[in-house]
DNA sequence: CGATTGGATACAAACGTTTGCAACATTCGC
DNA sequence: GCGAATGTTGCAAACGTTTGTATCCAATCG
C-alpha cells in the first residue's frame, strides 16, 4: 500500500466516473443498482476508504466534535465524575460516527483552547463541560456560529436563555438528600458545602435550606459548613466538633461523597458509628462509594441522562444546520434539566 | 463573518499572490521581510487563521492523534490511572500543538475502531494502551505505515521486538514492594493479584518471588492469592482469614490499591489494626490512597514517565517521518522501559 | 554593456472529494 | 412517431491550502 486507493483509481477501474463513484459508495438514489454494486464490489476488493479530510473540505464536516473541559479534570475528586460523564459522552457519539476531541480549558502553550479549536475548523460541534467561560469567548463562538451545547452545572457568569444548555438539578438533589434524613427523623443536619464559583454546591445547599424549611425545621446558618471537597475536610470537621454529634448533631449531608468518606473515618476515630450515632447522604455517587463500610447512601449524579440529552441535542443541531431550518419547538428546548436521585445504601441508617 | 477569510482574500487585499501569503504566513524565508510583515498585519486585522482540513489535504498531516484505549475503562477501579496516564499524555501533547483523538478498542457500532481510525486518515499517529491487540490488527497497522506506540503494559500476544513500545517495569515494582516488607522483618507476606490476560500483574508477582528468594525465604504458592482487583475481594480474604493474621501472615503485598483498601477495612472489622497488627504495601497510587487512614504505602506507577516517555517517541517519529530517515541509534531505543518507586505512608509502619 | 546571478514574487498543479449542470439514452404519453 | 419526461452518467468547478517551477527585475560581474 503504497499510496492510497482514490475514487479515481475506482473509477477507473470500474470503467465510470469518478462522480459515479462517489455517488455509487454514498448510495445516491442518481445511480443505477447495477452500476453500484459493481463499483462497491471493486471499492470493496481494492480495501478503499475515503480519504476524510478530502471529503471534509468540501463537505465541510470533520466528524469531529470538540469537548471542552475544566482543568480540575487533573485533581483526583474531579475525575471520576467527569471520567465517567465523558466516556459516557463519547460512547453516545460513537453512534453518530462522531470522533471526540477533547481539550483542558488552558493549554500548555498558553493559547486559547476554545480559539485554536474553533480557528482551525477541526470541530462541527463544540461541548462545554462546568462552562466557566468569559463573555468574550462566548461571542467568539457565536461568531462561529458553530453548535455549542454547555453541559452539567450552570455558570452563574453564563447567560443562558439563549444557549442549549443541559444541566443536573442541583436544588432538587439538594432537597432529596435532606428530605431523606428529615425523614428518618434527623432535625439536627450538619451540611458539607463546597467553596467554589460553580454555582451546583451553591445550588445544593438551596436544596438543604428547602427541605428544612418545607418541614418547619430551624436553619441554624452554623450548621452549613463550607470546605474544599477534600476527605481532609470531612475528616477534620467531625474530629474537631466530635462533642456535637453526641446528642446535638445526628446526621450529615455532605455535597461529596468524598468529604463524607473523610467524615465516616474521622467518626470512626471518634468512637462513633455510622449510621448507628450519625447518619449521612452524600453527592456524586462516584462507584468507590459502594465498596466502603458502610455504604454511601448516596445522590446519584446523572450522569447518563446528561450525556444523553447532551449529545441527543448536538445530534439536532447538527441535522438542522445542514437543512439550515430551525423551528419553534426547539426553542422551547434550549435548556434541559435532568433529575438526580437517592440511592440509599447503608450510611444513612435506611436500608 | 459569513464566510471565513482564506488565504486568496488575503492575498487580494495586500495584492500579493495567494502563494506569497501562504510563505509569508508560514514564516518561509523566500519572501521579503517586508511583505511578510505587510501580510501578517492584514492576516490579524482580519482575525486569519488557517483552515487546517485544507492544509491537512496537501501536507497530508492532520495534527492529530488517535489513542486506542481498553473498554475496561468505563470500569471505576482503572479509570483513575488510565484517567490520570491520558490525561498526562493529551498534556504532553499540547507541546507539539497536536490534539487528541480517544477511542474505545470496542465501539457501540461494532466497527473495528482502529481500522476506522486509519482508513479514514484523520490521524498521523496511534498510540496504543494496555495493547490487548490480534496479530491481524497490528500488521493492519503498519500496511499504513503510520507511527504507533504502545504504552503501559506489554501484551503477551504481542511481538514486542520491532514495535515501539513504553512499558513500566513492574517486575522490579514487585521487588521493591516485597524488599521493603521483608526489610521491615516480614517473612509470611501474603501476595494479592489479579486474574487478567494483562501481563503485568504476572510480573508483579514474579517481582514478588524474586525478593523472598533474593533473601532465602521459602516461597509458600498458598500465599499467592489470584483476586479480581476489587475492594471486595481484598475485604473478604482478610475477614476470612483473620485467624491467620494472629501469628501466621504479618503482611500484604496488594496489587492494587483498591484490594488494599478493602484488606484495610476487613481487618479493621475483625478486631486488627494496619499498620500494627498487619502491615501493608500496595500498588498504583491512585491517588485516594494518601486520604484514607491508614495512608497507603504504594509502588507509585509512573504515569508521567510513561506519558512524557511515549509522546517523545512520538514526535521522534513523526518528525522522521518527515525527513523520511531512520538512524541506527532510534532502533536500539524502540523499547522504553520506566521504574515505578515506592512511596512510604502509613500502612506498611515504617515512617 | 551584455550575460549571469539571485532575490522576490506569481502561476499553476496538485491533494481527494462532492455536486450542479449538461449530456445522453431510454421510455412514455398522445 | 415525436416531444416530453425520466433515468443514468460524465464534466468540471469547486473546497483552501502547499509547493515546484517559471518569471521578473535589479544588481553584479567579467
Amino acid at each position: 500500500m503504497q499510496r492510497a486507493l482514490t475514487i479515481r483509481d475506482i473509477a477507473q477501474i470500474a470503467q465510470v466516473s469518478a462522480s459515479t463513484v462517489s455517488r455509487s459508495l454514498n448510495d445516491s438514489p442518481l445511480v443505477a443498482e447495477e452500476t453500484k454494486s459493481r463499483v462497491r464490489e471493486i471499492a470493496k476488493q481494492g480495501n478503499f476508504s475515503f480519504n476524510a479530510t478530502a471529503r471534509s473540505l468540501v463537505t465541510r464536516r470533520t466528524g469531529i466534535v470538540g469537548l471542552i473541559c475544566p482543568d480540575s479534570f487533573d485533581e483526583y475528586q474531579y475525575s471520576l465524575h467527569l471520567t465517567l460523564l465523558i466516556n459516557q459522552i463519547r460512547r453516545r457519539l460513537e453512534l453518530d460516527e462522531l470522533d471526540l476531541i477533547v481539550k483542558f480549558r488552558y493549554n500548555a502553550t498558553g493559547t486559547n483552547s476554545i480559539q485554536n479549536l474553533l480557528n482551525s475548523r477541526k470541530v462541527d460541534a463544540l461541548i462545554v463541560i462546568n462552562p466557566d467561560i468569559t463573555a468574550e469567548e462566548l461571542s467568539f463562538i457565536h461568531e462561529h456560529r458553530i453548535p455549542v451545547v454547555f453541559v452539567q452545572a450552570i455558570s452563574p457568569h453564563l447567560e443562558l436563555e439563549n444557549e442549549n444548555y443541559v444541566f443536573a438539578d442541583h436544588v432538587a438533589g439538594g432537597t432529596i438528600a435532606t428530605n431523606h434524613l428529615i425523614r428518618l427523623g434527623h432535625t439536627r443536619i450538619v451540611c458539607f458545602t463546597v467553596d467554589t464559583p460553580e454555582a451546583s454546591f451553591h445550588e445544593r445547599t438551596d436544596g438543604y435550606r428547602h427541605a428544612l424549611r418545607d418541614h418547619d425545621i430551624e436553619i441554624d446558618e452554623e450548621l452549613i459548613r463550607v470546605g474544599d471537597g477534600t476527605f481532609e475536610f470531612g475528616y477534620n470537621f467531625v474530629v474537631e466538633h466530635a462533642h456535637r454529634f453526641r446528642g446535638d448533631i445526628s446526621a450529615i449531608f455532605s455535597q461529596t461523597d468524598i468529604m463524607a468518606l473523610g467524615a465516616i473515618e474521622g467518626l470512626w476515630d471518634s468512637g462513633l458509628r455510622v449510621p448507628q450515632d450519625v447518619a449521612i447522604v452524600s453527592y456524586d455517587d462516584i462507584g468507590f462509594g459502594k465498596d466502603f463500610r458502610p455504604r454511601l447512601s448516596t445522590v446519584h449524579q446523572p450522569r447518563d441522562r446528561l450525556a444523553v440529552a447532551a449529545c441527543n441535542r448536538l445530534s439536532r443541531l447538527l441535522s438542522m444546520g445542514e437543512r439550515g431550518d430551525r423551528r419553534e419547538e426547539d426553542d422551547r428546548l434550549l435548556q434541559q434539566r435532568v433529575q438526580p436521585y437517592l440511592v440509599v445504601r447503608e450510611s444513612c441508617g435506611a436500608d
